[in-house]
DNA sequence: GATTCAATAATTTTCGAAAAAATCAGATTT
DNA sequence: AAATCTGATTTTTTCGAAAATTATTGAATC
């Protein structure tokens, strides 16, 4: 919460960035949120214009909106947004598996197996609650990066990245109203099975839906939760996942 | 040349970047040029920190490159790069037209009709050497929009626009070292035609085509022009297109 | 009560001076 | 000659005060 970051070789402007992406998807900074120089000055304690700097970044980057002159916002959460985002996400991280289970050599193999390893062994230690832990973010969002690591683009790995960030908040958002569930560690098993098999087809498969259970189970749930009168977004209309 | 751009509701900094980003895109700054802040403070007439947030920005864009602290430079061009964002242009362009031949409607293929009348007609009433007009370029770029613009999906849409901007610097080299070649016009008349039928399969080589003629165009003659010691990137390694 | 208008307050946006960092030039050493 | 150091110079980065814009309040009018 308070700042003993600095940096060797990097900006200022970019540790703020950083901060502020980290607060953002992780709900800190409320989705729809109205963002106020004065106090984002106090939180990150940094000038006006480096601020600006950050917000106007990350508004490139779809996780906040920018409005004429009077400000800025966290961008809103909705259904629209979620099913929009899960459909993209899927074209494009399909395409990068398909690529990577063709392109990829032993490394690839090596790096998928240690990543499962760290995630699932720091899945057990945390047990219960794992998934509130910023640690196990990290390692998951690493096993889902090193599956599709050797597509050869870097256009796509970006744009992945990118998306990826944005999902988080709705992934964060799925994990607080779920039941039971504990059988992620098996899916994810499953999808490295089929990844180093080479069988392309299962792969696939097994990525798409690991991806569209999160966003379904945000969905059952929204509806339930949000009727129509939410504070920002969230206005139905779920058209159905093709 | 001169700044008599002002805004109604808009902010400098949003100007500046919009016509930075204009500047880049038709290479009058050049690929891998150095941005000193000093020469831009005077080509747009704003201070340091306006024009961090442009450059910021676009450096979410991938138009120019931030490093450490040691500035900024216009993204620099190569084969792979071009290969990269071609490779994922037709993905996400595929998605997309696929997308709106089924949801698009009567308004939809007004649009594309429309559009394509504009550019047509411009094409021939600037003659020989439209291509540099920054008009056409917009006209162009309007009536490939209308073609996918009815996929439903915020987030491709802006992907897709994003992808379409950094190509635009590729388009330009390409027209520069052409010979031949008037057909473009007939290229984009069959793919209305064939978006209006609703042929898929055609539609969606058409479009394939048409995008990757310009990059093999370029390749050719980059091949040709810079054998490898250009000034910035184009470090070979074709990688055929797959 | 609702609408308009003006004055005031709150907030955002812009600016260029000042601090921090990198680069350069020349002298010194290995 | 190549490598290293040192101080001067250039360039980038940060800062908060000042300008511009939007929001709010309250009185005056319809």
């Amino acid at each position: 919460m308070a700042d003993k970051q600095k940096q060797p070789g990097e900006t200022r402007a970019a540790d703020v960035l950083h901060r502020m992406r980290l607060d953002i998807i992780n709900c800190e900074l409320q989705p729809g949120e109205k963002l106020r120089f004065e106090a984002l000055r106090a939180r990150y304690t940094v000038s006006f214009s480096t601020l600006r700097e950050a917000l106007s970044r990350l508004a490139a980057e779809s996780l906040v909106v920018a409005e004429g002159q009077r400000g800025f916002m966290v961008a809103p959460v909705s259904i629209e947004d979620l099913n929009d985002l899960t459909d993209t996400r899927v074209l494009i991280e399909n395409e990068m598996l398909r690529r990577s289970m063709r392109y990829g050599d032993d490394d690839w193999e090596a790096n998928i197996l240690a990543s499962f390893h760290r995630m699932d062994k720091m899945q057990k230690r945390l047990g219960r609650e794992y998934y509130l832990s910023e640690e196990w973010a990290a390692v998951h969002s690493a096993f889902h990066a090193s599956l599709v690591s050797e597509c050869r683009s870097p256009t796509l790995i970006e744009l992945r990245d990118k998306l990826f960030e944005r999902a988080q908040r709705y992934r964060r958002m799925s994990s607080q109203f779920r039941k039971k569930w504990r059988k992620k560690d098996v899916e994810h098993k499953m999808i490295v099975d089929a990844a180093l098999a080479r069988d392309e087809d299962l792969a696939l498969r097994l990525i798409e839906r690991h991806i569209r259970e999160t966003s379904e189970n945000v969905i059952a749930h929204a509806q339930h939760l949000f009727p129509q009168e939410t504070p920002h977004a969230f206005s139905a209309n779920p058209q159905a996942a093709e």
